[in-house]
DNA sequence: CTAGTTGTTCTATGTCAATGCGAACAACCT
DNA sequence: AGGTTGTTCGCATTGACATAGAACAACTAG
């Protein structure tokens, strides 16, 4: 998978790469059993802190998505994600969904608020 | 429409207030020209700085959604908001996309995370 | 014109998250 | 045994968030 970051950003960066991990996922990028980049390692080619990339490691951890274990790195644990899966369906309802919002003239911000509250029921 | 805040959420106060309106206007639950209450007396009710609400108002009116007038109060803009609009489209194509994503097995952080990028397009 | 209302602006304070930096430590691998 | 890697401390800095109080200016209503 592509590792960016933009410290420009409003997200935090933990945050983005959190988020980067979680698509990855969603869309095969990243099968379980893969190991990622050593926290040191990808915080120095993303030029961030380390604690940075480990907060989002354990993030990750916490979402039941990655194990940590020392000297060994940063594993998907098995029967993470979708992958294999086909997301086809889910994209096809989401081009949907953004269209419906644009022809409806709904700001981003309705429309994120939107989803949020259809994902909370 | 209704006001409401939870203190204990990890989103800003002011950030509720404002996703509220937006909703509120999405919705037509709120029309342009409507009157929002004043700013101390909304705080007073919510229990709330006054300057939290200011700040929600302000960001409303850099949103493009409220026009601010000391001695006037908050109006919403005239055609802000997508009042009068059908918005059964929108809603339909909102639950089909979280169908999918719920049968995808996605997580609420992918679901989001992929609007994001839609919308970003 | 007067008094009340309401947003605007200013200063100040305290808390907390995010990030960065450094160091020591423990589990794992070769 | 030595290197790798996550874990866990401590500490500092920055900025956002929220609260608080006060004075001010534009508007409304009487």
């Amino acid at each position: 998978m592509l590792w960016t970051v933009d410290p420009a950003a409003e997200e935090p960066l933990y945050a983005q790469l959190v988020a980067q991990v979680h698509l990855a996922l969603a869309r095969g990028e990243l099968t379980p059993g893969e190991r990622l980049p050593a926290a040191r390692e990808l915080a120095t080619s993303l030029e961030v802190n380390v604690h940075t990339v480990l907060h989002a490691y354990q993030q990750l951890r916490d979402d039941g998505v990655l194990e940590l274990r020392r000297g060994r790195g940063a594993v998907v644990v098995q029967g993470a994600g979708t992958a294999g899966r086909d997301l086809s369906v889910v994209e096809r309802a989401l081009a949907a969904f953004v269209d419906a919002a644009r022809g409806a003239g709904l700001s981003t911000e309705a429309t994120t608020t939107l989803l949020k509250e259809a994902l909370k029921g």
